[in-house]
DNA sequence: CCATTTGGTAAGTCGACACGAACGGTAAGC
DNA sequence: GCTTACCGTTCGTGTCGACTTACCAAATGG
């Protein structure tokens, strides 16, 4: 699983939204969420297997947060794709109009 | 099933990037592909309903293209969310040193 | 017209994965 | 040390979807 296909989930999807917004523990990420707290655990390790997040202890819990490395990475690939599907579509424009 | 989670599926995204790269017909991206001629149809009408393609007629073949008030929705979303999380990342950086 | 080429569709199978229940493990508080 | 709170993991289950096979429709060219 790649980092696409892990926000391709709409339920991790969810839960990385909540950590770009702030750091958050694996409860509070369950109480907002219509699933399971070990749903959410099993989640959160996918997104942490393609540096999508990082954790750290805080006494027994333990915080998520966004991890910069993968979001880069992943901005940088997609960044990439778009600029060849724009250009590509407007070299098909182009050769339309001849 | 949404833009992001059409782009998810390997297979999906392989032929995403072909049509990044130039307008095709079913036939040759099934060539350069592992699966079945289906198969690539089904997911060309996957991307279509997510507004990621287009498709034309062009006699007995169909050319399809990528389709960029897709691309534009999909690449605005994405940045407003890598900008989210990297500002919140900062901001954790900024008070773990305090 | 008829054969050929090209694609979409229907039906069925199979594997992947998202989920909850149950259990164990570790840190804080009294 | 015992309880409580919080979390990870394992297991089993059910479901969704990706794929192939087979069939059908439309356009081209002889």
């Amino acid at each position: 699983m790649d980092a696409l296909g892990a926000l391709g989930d709409p339920t991790r999807r969810a839960i990385f939204e909540l950590l770009a917004a702030r750091p958050r523990a694996v409860g509070e990420l369950a109480n907002e969420l219509p699933v399971s707290r070990p749903a959410v655990s099993q989640h959160l390790k996918v997104l942490k297997q393609v540096s999508l997040v990082t954790d750290s202890a805080a006494g027994t819990r333990r915080l998520y947060r966004v991890d910069p490395r993968g979001v880069h990475a992943l901005r940088d690939y997609l960044d990439q794709l778009w600029d060849n599907a724009l250009t590509a579509y407007a070299a098909a424009v182009e050769r339309e109009e001849e």
